[in-house]
DNA sequence: ACTGCTATTAGTACCAGGTATTAAGTTCTT
DNA sequence: AAGAACTTAATACCTGGTACTAATAGCAGT
């Protein structure tokens, strides 16, 4: 054996993963077997055909423009009291930190806190019009933030004042004071 | 004729354009018309078979995930001298806004205005501690935001203040009082 | 009504990139 | 040397097409 069979499922896998666009015929050159052998293994690991692979990435990409469409809020909300109390959940992912040290960018926390509050305010417009934020420890890649937020004032000439607070487990790693404005065209965010 | 020629094709054209995944024999059912109508059709009109049309779909995703990641500043930048002013445009794109009202998100100008602020300094590792915000006008789709950061001051221990406002035309729309740590590993952004 | 033209449909051969299956080597191990 | 694991071969078939040829339908003009 030229290489052994596990060794090469394991860098095919690899291969497959980084390109999903490669046909059996070139991964049988690539690694000198013939085009069954990559077949079998392609069972064997469950990998599906190049067309296959490909649907999967195109359809991935139009479900991609949806989500980010209809996700108002940055992060999973996982409990909303309207005017009250809003909770949400954003596992760090690669395209949240900075490349070079895994730590996450600020205004990914931010626009997690940000979106939390928007939504937490029970109107057909809510924009941020003001906020003072603190980060007080690094976020790491693979790190779950879960934002607090809460209406700390409803004031009458329709601003609201909401307080986040950011948790990587019981440390808390930002925190925000927001004032947003309810129905307005004048204000912004 | 069910159905005008014309009329057909402009429509099969955007049935497409909706659907890239849909095939010659569901199409050739919807128009009514014969599976050869439809690849005459699509001959005409110049659009290739499904296969390719999802290929072309995928491949444009992979691209985006590379830009994304690759962009450490959120907009362009088209001014830089380090450790003094540095300035970046951000056109306003469909995915910037509330899907309601065409407004930007705070978190969008928050980010081009944070990410510009950490490049501006001269270090390997810079992070955002703190943050005074204010969204001062609302910015609507298509707007070009320009947003000017300037050092103001250098501290020894190790933060820097810089202050970020941001353009529409003459209007600001947009300013911020960012604090900036260095080369530290306590604090966050 | 017949001609001419466009539009439509049918049919056939062929292609890429596979699946599925059966069978025949090849190694490696013991 | 025998058995098991691994690899290759061969063949039939599938989908969603391309490319090409030919037949047919529908209608307009004269």
């Amino acid at each position: 054996m030229r290489v052994p069979k596990k060794e090469r499922q394991r860098l095919l896998q690899e291969t497959i993963d980084r390109n999903p666009f490669i046909k059996d015929e070139e991964l049988s050159k690539q690694f000198a077997v013939s085009i069954q052998t990559i077949r079998l293994d392609r069972m064997e690991l469950k990998i599906p055909e190049v067309r296959e692979r490909i649907k999967h990435v195109a359809s991935e990409r139009l479900d991609e423009v949806k989500s980010l469409a209809l996700s108002e809020v940055i992060g999973d909300m996982i409990d909303l009291k309207l005017d009250e109390s809003a909770i949400s959940v954003l596992d760090i992912e690669r395209e949240h930190v900075f490349s070079r040290n895994e730590i996450a960018r600020g205004h990914i926390l931010f626009a997690q806190a940000n979106s939390l509050a928007v939504a937490l305010i029970n109107d057909e417009l809510a924009l941020t019009t003001k906020a003072d934020i603190r980060f007080s420890r690094q976020v790491h890649l693979g790190e779950r933030v879960v934002a607090k937020a809460r209406v700390i004032k409803l004031r009458r000439d329709g601003r609201t004042d909401v307080t986040v607070e950011s948790y990587v487990g019981d440390e808390c790693v930002f925190s925000g004071d927001f004032t947003i404005y309810r129905r307005g065209e004048e204000e912004q965010a």
